[in-house]
DNA sequence: CGGCTTTGACCGGCGC
DNA sequence: GCGCCGGTCAAAGCCG
């Protein structure tokens, strides 16, 4: 960043030693830039995978804690958070550019559907390419300890979800392909055309394991098609491989901060997930379009009935809709940072102090444009962000917002 | 042959 | 009570 490009036009024989002091310089500059990414992404690499393992942790610790009569996500919801309300929630992500998705496999949705009173999304995302396949051979982490008993027939499962508190995650990508591939096994079991939308709605099932309840819907935006909206219900029952683990951290994360807020929120877009009871809504929208943005982290809250269509595209952005304050929608362009926070609550300071602070560390504009544009031209840093920014969100959470 | 997709039928919830 | 609609089931067909 600093580049004191000093091309002195001194002729003669020092011209080529100034030319050649100046390219020093400018390397040494760039080379110090690339340090400090360096050092930053490092920072932040070691962060997330810290807060991972304690979430894991706390996780597990809580589950067992209370494992007696709900099941609580295996992410990391905190007791409190989870105990606050238990109506159905929705939480919606998105992620932004074109999450391979290799096989037919897609992303993953949980849908706690019967079980007696859980609600936790347990989601295994795809983080990308890599994970070539992620089988129930493959495992990487277990996100859920719980052990439900096995589905239940689907009926009754609806019937169960009437009257419990459910949580869903919708995650809204950019993605040419069918299905994103988010390191479960899916297996479609149905698909219907929703009325309204010409694009339709497919159903799919965790296949993984033989019991797991994970559900998925996948269906096109209406608006946008190259748009993926995958809603996820349910909790996986078996261990996630561990490329789906930073989109389950994720999508828990939202879903945390989404059960942790007061209510329960009104249906969310029409355009993705299925109506559904009045739940409270939470999008991490990384449909990302770099040129369309402003630059930088952008918070904002939306209306309720966020159900539009329209859902702001522009990098990442959790918009957790609550049911009586109405939506907010965070998102990440590419540029530098800003917040329009209108009125936050306390979950969304979470994700507000996280990127402030995300931002201070990145002080230099140059730096910062650097950031963004490549979290908005990187599907996979959208992922780790979004993960990480989501994991310190609900560390913080579980831990009473220290 | 096993697993997956397709697709029409069925069921239950919800609004009128 | 009726019809609409979303979600699921399950038979049939396809594919590796």
């Amino acid at each position: 960043m600093d580049e004191n490009y000093k091309c002195s036009k001194v002729p003669t024989t020092t011209k080529a030693d100034n030319e050649l002091e100046s390219t020093k310089q400018e390397m040494t500059g760039v080379r110090e830039e690339n340090t400090r990414l360096k050092n930053l992404l490092q920072q932040v690499e070691k962060d997330y995978k810290a807060l991972q393992v304690q979430f894991m942790d706390m996780s597990r610790k809580e589950y067992s804690d209370k494992n007696r009569s709900s099941i609580f996500p295996v992410n990391g919801w905190s007791n409190s958070d989870y105990s606050n309300d238990r109506d159905q929630d929705l939480v919606s992500l998105s992620l932004g550019t074109n999450i391979h998705a290799k096989t037919k496999k897609e992303n993953v949705l949980a849908k706690p559907t019967c079980e007696r009173d859980s609600t936790e999304l347990g989601l295994g995302c795809s983080s990308e390419s890599s994970k070539t396949d992620d089988g129930p051979t493959s495992p990487g982490k277990i996100l859920g300890p719980e052990i439900r008993e096995v589905p239940k027939t689907s009926r009754d499962d609806e019937i169960c979800q009437t009257s419990v508190k459910r949580a869903r995650v919708c995650v809204r990508a950019r993605c040419e392909t069918p299905t994103m591939n988010d390191g479960c096994q899916w297996r479609k079991y149905g698909q219907k055309t929703a009325k309204g939308n010409p694009c339709p709605r497919a159903y799919y099932r965790c296949t993984v394991s033989p019991s797991c309840p994970v559900r998925k819907q996948v269906q096109r935006c209406m608006a946008d098609m190259s748009i993926l909206i995958t809603t996820y219900e349910g909790t996986h029952d078996h261990p996630i491989p561990i490329s789906g683990t930073a989109m389950a951290s994720t999508t828990s994360a939202a879903a945390s901060m989404l059960l942790s807020g007061p209510t329960a929120s009104p249906p969310l877009n029409p355009y993705g997930p299925p109506p559904v009871p009045p739940y409270s809504t939470v999008t991490l929208d990384l449909t990302t379009e770099p040129s369309a943005t402003r630059g930088g982290f952008s918070l904002h809250s939306s209306p309720p009935s966020q159900q539009n269509p329209t859902f702001p595209a522009t990098g990442l952005s959790f918009s957790p809709v609550e049911p009586n304050t109405g939506s907010s929608v965070w998102g990440v362009s590419g540029g530098g940072f800003s917040f329009d926070l209108p009125e936050k609550s306390a979950h969304e300071q979470k994700y507000v102090s996280y990127l402030e602070k995300l931002s201070q560390s990145s002080s230099q504009q140059a730096l910062t444009e650097t950031l963004t544009r490549a979290i908005s031209s990187d599907p996979s840093f959208q992922s780790v962000l979004a993960a990480v920014v989501s994991t310190m969100a609900a560390a913080k959470g579980g831990e009473g917002g220290k």
